[in-house]
DNA sequence: ATTAGCACTCAACGATTAAGAGTGCTAACA
DNA sequence: TGTTAGCACTCTTAATCGTTGAGTGCTAAT
């Protein structure tokens, strides 16, 4: 459908308004070396990449920029897969680099140096806690009133919540509570304990344990925080940098959107495999109208695990974002699968 | 050294730009209810009170704005103090309203909601925990290679870390090393955990645990994590509302300082005892010289534990900022002396 | 001491102009 | 027939220039 010559002409559109954020004209194309024709054959080849709605113009006599519809060509048909440089891979590697095995720092680092190492903003959705199952629930009282309970999940994750004790419990009836507990618990599913609290452990602490009702509602108040994702934000302020975001009242719909973090998480959590792109109004949603999202997922073995998202501009670097997403999140799958596999079969 | 007539006209400018944020005419001024003389006086005295520095010209034949030494004069002798507001009062009371017993989501609430109250940033330094005494240490095994090691200090902070097991390790052992650490450690100050354990409980260790080194070398890395205050802040975006911050170069410098944390910490720590006013380059910082930063702290008894401080445009409201500061850091400490004072001696 | 009056200044705004980048179209060319 | 040189035209950008209005400082009258 597009001759060899528009294909060419489009491309080297595409890249160097990439690069420049300025619109692309026809004697600045013709003075590439790629390109060995006159301005005015360009400016033909141009209008008919115009009518077939690829480029526009900003105004009657500008230069021309891609069209969300010419990004999702170039996207889909003209991204030669580039290979990643060395000091990218070295960087990747540098988050698995020092011991850190709590998969939240490892998901937070890799938002951060995700941002830092493309300038856009980075988006990782953290996995989904429910699915963690219980490993072992401790209570720690502080003083005569008050007492922490902590809970670790198989996947060591820890969470954990002040309570008020009822007054004059003594230790040991604490210590038999938390024996029940665990003994009855463990190994459930985060997303199932509240259920499995109330049909069978709750009788079971009924005889043995005195203040049973006071004791019962705190403890399924610790246990029920810890549902559902986590979303975590790498470089949110780098879009000012970028000058399609000179205008302050896109700054603050865009950042009213991140602090709400609600909008992501419907954005990034379906997500199919691969590596997916979704350019401008694609993705539905007007405070990142000019925006890129692309995403992929990360797993422990066949499970997956969460999401990896870039936000840039829909001016954003396609070549080398997909290919550092395409890399890190095997990258990362491997790490996690090599370190929590084996985990949670042993 | 100023007339009355000069200190009401003053007063009125400040109170008049700091609403409006433009500069205040003499023709506009001689319109207010409270002045009654006509705007060729008022032409005069401002002539003096730009002489005086307490006023300036935006260019020569503008109206006038406060200086930051009349801010500075503002703040110190023009401000009576202002009560708050019902509905201020019920806001903050909502804070400690649910019952919330975690000095660190406390603190981050009140970040929360300061800045929704003032429409400002809020910075809220939390308490060091280094005080913090140490309640007691944990060991949860996640597997045969990993486990989580959780210390409990007796604020209820809890801080967790994961790391590997050597190899062939038994359960037994684990629990005896968890025992010494716990029977030794009990009530050291957070900040003193390092020291204590190379100076005294290193020996004993070596007698009892095999693979000694190994495991104080994991269990002194999980110490040493939460050393020092933690710094929360609240609206990071509301400056973007302010038009001073209209220009992106401005924010750019402003959110840059916000990542970067540490310059909040030095300019917010040190901190006299009352409600502390510092006005644009009072603060010494290019990236808040047109903000000013208000501060209070808040403490447990008569231990100050951190400090809370509001961020805005030197053009603030600086009579309801002082006044919800003040009401505030008192309701917070009463809380916190309240709900910890009994349990430090519990 | 106060104020009315007046000349003066300056930012903000709109209109005008000139330059420059770019286009579309036409006609000549290979 | 595809390519290109040439040219008229469009539109942005930046600079220039009055014009308006808000505001000032000074002076002279009250």
């Amino acid at each position: 459908m597009l001759t060899d010559r528009q294909l060419l002409i489009f491309q080297v559109i595409v890249d160097d308004f990439i690069q420049s954020a300025q619109p692309v004209g026809s004697r600045s194309l013709s003075k590439k070396d790629e390109i060995s024709f006159s301005s005015a054959t360009i400016r033909n080849e141009m209008a008919d990449l115009e009518e077939l709605g690829f480029i526009e113009k900003t105004h009657t006599s500008s230069g021309r920029i891609p069209s969300e519809k010419g990004y999702r060509y170039y996207v889909d048909h003209l991204l030669s897969p580039q290979r990643l440089g060395k000091e990218d891979v070295y960087r990747v590697k540098s988050i698995f680099a020092d011991r850190i095995y709590e998969l939240e720092k490892i998901v937070q680092k890799s938002a951060k140096i995700l941002s830092e190492m493309t300038n856009y903003t980075s988006i990782v959705l953290g996995p989904d806690l429910g699915e963690n199952k219980l490993k072992k629930i401790q209570i720690v009282p502080l003083n005569e009133q008050t007492a922490i309970a902590i809970i670790v999940t198989d996947t060591g994750h820890v969470e954990n919540r002040m309570f008020q004790l009822p007054e004059n419990i003594d230790a040991g009836e604490l210590e038999k509570l938390v024996n029940i507990l665990n003994e009855r618990l463990s190994g459930v599913p985060m997303d199932q304990l509240h259920n499995k609290i109330y049909k069978e452990v709750a009788v079971l602490l009924r005889q043995h344990i005195s203040h049973y009702d006071y004791m019962l509602h705190s403890i399924t108040e610790t246990i029920k925080a810890p549902a559902g994702e986590k979303l975590f934000f790498g470089g949110k302020m780098n879009m000012l940098s970028q000058p399609e975001f000179h205008d302050i009242d896109k700054v603050r719909n865009l950042m009213n959107m991140i602090e709400q973090e609600k909008g992501f998480y419907d954005l990034i959590r379906h997500h199919h495999s691969g590596i997916q792109v979704k350019i401008g109004r694609e993705n539905n949603n007007e405070a990142i109208d000019n925006c890129s999202l692309i995403t992929a997922s990360y797993s422990v073995g066949k499970e997956r695990l969460g999401t990896i998202a870039i936000l840039g501009p829909t001016r954003m670097e396609y070549s080398r974002v997909i290919s550092l997403l395409h890399y890190f999140s095997k990258d990362l799958s491997a790490v996690l699968t090599n370190l929590y596999q084996n985990e949670n079969r042993g």
